[in-house]
DNA sequence: CCTTAACTTCACAAATTTGTGAAACTACCG
DNA sequence: CGGTAGTTTCACAAATTTGTGAAGTTAAGG
């Protein structure tokens, strides 16, 4: 717990609260985790977005979240494989940091292509072989036609995000 | 209404392939499960997305999934909280019966009232403890508006959905 | 009221998931 | 080329989650 000497160093402004920061970030995991990510890549991911720079080394996640590398390893791993974190390998250096990009990772968030495909092909498996007259059949087909739809309508929606993230943030 | 020996009630037709039905079964529920919903919950929903009537009792749902009734309890709560299946009493019997109602049970996919809120509050105190005005409070107040955004957008998308939906299976 | 079908709750065993330490690997740096 | 900081992989122990059988509860039907 203490940490050691004078500094963390992704996150920390000088007079910075651990103590809020940590609960931020217990806090903020939890509704990951409600929503079905992992405990730890939620932590991992939540620590990031409270850094002050927004990216953090693999050993400063560690010390924050009192964790293992190999822990470490493996969530960055998952959120990377999700967009929601990139690596980048600082040059001179042989340290990898970790960041969130701002208005990437929500957007992210919200796309989930993957996801939607998955759905709408195992709907549409169940169509094909349940028979597409039948009742279940008209079921499947129609709640397959709802995730068309959505998937349409999502980057419609995040292109008038942006739009509105101008408005509000836009001379940053 | 006997539905003793031959025959599974809620949801089979004469010639359904119940093998079919089956493979439905464990791969939507799959697609829940990668999603973030438990197994069994998943199971059970997928099972009566796929029965022909939209609707199976305790006892249906436990033989065909083969597991055992205090299974199907827990499943069936959950399912309830989260409105994705409502409960109802068949009068004159003491059998209660779980039904999917069509266009509903996606849009309170959609919809996840609850969640949003979550994340919105969760947000917010971040913003507050860490201050508005350091970089990960403004981090997080941008995360913040795009939930909002999302809130507000979400309700008028189900809208257009319903329309849309009326074009295509309108005269049911 | 009593019986009993149906559902729910509970303690526990089984199965799964999670994080760790240690070994293996990678590629900077001298 | 070798040394070494940093990261990843792996086997395993701990913790958590899951489903079960059995006991408990509820209310329909006689």
């Amino acid at each position: 717990m203490g940490k050691a000497g004078t500094g963390q160093a992704g996150g920390a402004g000088a007079g910075r609260n651990e103590e809020a920061v940590a609960r931020f970030v217990e806090n903020f995991a939890g509704v990951f985790v409600e929503a079905g990510v992992q405990r730890m890549p939620a932590r991992v991911f939540a620590a990031l977005l409270a850094s002050d720079s927004g990216a953090m080394s693999s050993a400063e996640l560690g010390e924050q979240l009192q964790v293992s590398p190999a822990a470490v390893s493996g969530a960055v791993r998952y959120l990377t494989q999700q967009h929601m974190v990139s690596r980048e390998r600082e040059p001179g250096t042989r340290r990898d940091r970790y960041r969130v990009h701002n208005n990437q990772w929500y957007e992210a968030l919200a796309n989930r292509d993957q996801i939607m495909k998955r759905w709408e092909e195992a709907l549409r498996e169940g169509v094909n072989s349940l028979g597409a007259e039948t009742p279940a059949g008209r079921r499947m087909a129609e709640t397959q036609a709802f995730f068309e739809f959505v998937g349409e309508e999502l980057p419609l929606m995040l292109e008038r995000w942006r739009v509105r993230r101008e408005e509000l943030f836009g001379e940053r």
